[in-house]
DNA sequence: TTGACATATTCCTATATGGATATATATTGA
DNA sequence: TCAATATATATCCATATAGGAATATGTCAA
């Protein structure tokens, strides 16, 4: 077998790192595809292909106004990987505590 | 250019599903690879495969025991991910927020 | 040293990509 | 209808899988 579809779900579809750029360029507001091109130093095509896999995935809508396309982020498509990571938060925290108080012991060594 | 590796960065490890389910496996405790293909469905090579991944990208350590060798979580490697989905977790609460308006209107209009 | 156990690596293959290029489709205005 | 603009789709190609099978490496006990 291969490699899932970026299209299977969201976190396969924002493993791709242009396409996280495109959804924190939406995250401000509405774009038109145009406007995408410019930010991104992207062909238009790729771009587009970037936006079908968004939008199978659910991470971003579309509406037309005259010849343009309007994009923009449909967040509730991320709470999934949200939720996921803050699974493991416990665990980084009481990590960093260990970092900390590590770092601690040594300050007092040399008291 | 085809899709960037596994092992560029956490978010490409964690698109795969099986990579989740043992970090998922790993949270609660440092396992043998034996254990985790006892409780995955997958194949010896598969899961020390997929081991190797989160390895290269920091999401899990090893440690020798014996002939065994003993994998644990590192939840740091997971922050990004983390704070990548936070930036949008207003643009979510909002979204629903705008929902139970629209339901609360609904059962206005019906008294 | 040898055999058994635990894990890692190599090789194979079907499949899906992302970018580039060319072309198709949709919309508007004249 | 026709040209111009905006976006989407098709095609080509190099590349990186993930799983399966076979094999290599590492560790221990006798």
């Amino acid at each position: 077998m291969a490699r899932a579809a970026t299209t299977s779900d969201a976190f396969n579809a924002v493993a791709e790192p242009r396409r996280r750029d495109i959804l924190n360029y939406l995250a401000t507001q509405e774009r038109s595809v145009g406007e995408i091109v410019a930010a991104m130093h992207l062909e238009q095509p790729s771009v587009s292909k970037h936006l079908k896999v968004l939008k199978d995935v659910g991470l971003v809508e579309a509406r037309r106004e005259g010849r343009q396309m309007l994009y923009k982020v449909n967040a509730t498509a991320l709470r999934p990987l949200h939720e996921w990571t803050s699974t493991f938060e416990r665990l980084w925290k009481h990590q960093l505590l260990r970092i900390t108080e590590r770092a601690e012991a040594k300050t007092e060594e040399k008291k």
